[in-house]
DNA sequence: CTCCATACTTACAAAAAAGTGCGTACTTAT
DNA sequence: ATAAGTACGCACTTTTTTGTAAGTATGGAG
């Protein structure tokens, strides 16, 4: 028996898991900055875009399409020009955002002592 | 003032943020899935290997040199023939495991809600 | 004597992700 | 009259990531 087979926690380890789909969403380039940008409440896309140093509008909007697809962001879409669409998480993406800002704040808390860790080992690299 | 500047949580928002580096690295395909083996005790390469389903050995061994370069996984090599390496998380290892788990265990519990999902906005593109 | 296992590395190829620039339809500000 | 803002879609290119196959040194099994 393999551990993947025995591995009480689910099938993540098993290739053609439909759950590493999600994860990829969830934690895709943009998904994570998207995410933990809505927690703070509904935005506008070009508010998103802004909020968001780095992401292009064609990024921004295929990662809220693919986290619409999941069910943990909703649109809401106001038939007026100029435009008006309206983007926040679900109660689903509340859940999943606040794992994923776990992470984030933990890294950010951590940076030190990574960067830290990125001297020394050049260091050893380079003798 | 930007949301990015006045944001209080920090820099990940902006562009460059040599956080979002590490974050790659542990929300990678492959670097949530080591990190979450590893919880289960050290391994070797080839154990990682055979654990974690659809890895190539090409991607397993950068994903432990970027790990290891972050100080979340720390390498154990025993100088006889055939090789013999051992890795296991550090203590930052440990911390970072868990919060991916934490982001793992949640898709798992909810994946049906979120194929739901699926199936719904499947339907409403169609129709 | 040939094959397998170990823990990789390297060169090359394929696939996926990301970025760029343009178009849209209409309003408001200049 | 022209430019800018809005929320994208589309076609195209570049970049990044991932996979594949082979090579390495050595001992043990068949």
């Amino acid at each position: 028996m393999t551990m993947a087979e025995n591995n009480p926690r689910g099938n993540l380890m098993a290739m053609n898991c439909p759950s590493r789909e999600v994860l990829k969403h969830m934690t895709s380039k943009w998904g994570v900055l998207v995410l933990i940008a809505l927690e703070g409440g509904t935005h506008r896309f070009s508010e998103l875009r802004r909020a968001i140093g780095g992401v292009s509008e064609r990024m921004l909007a295929q990662t809220l399409q693919w986290l619409e697809g999941d069910g943990l962001v909703q649109r809401r879409a106001y038939d007026v020009v100029p435009p008006h669409v309206e983007y926040r998480l679900t109660a689903l993406g509340v859940e999943a955002a606040q794992r994923v800002r776990s992470l984030t704040d933990w890294i950010e808390a951590n940076a030190l002592h990574i960067s830290d860790n990125w001297s020394k080992n050049r260091a050893e690299v380079s003798k």
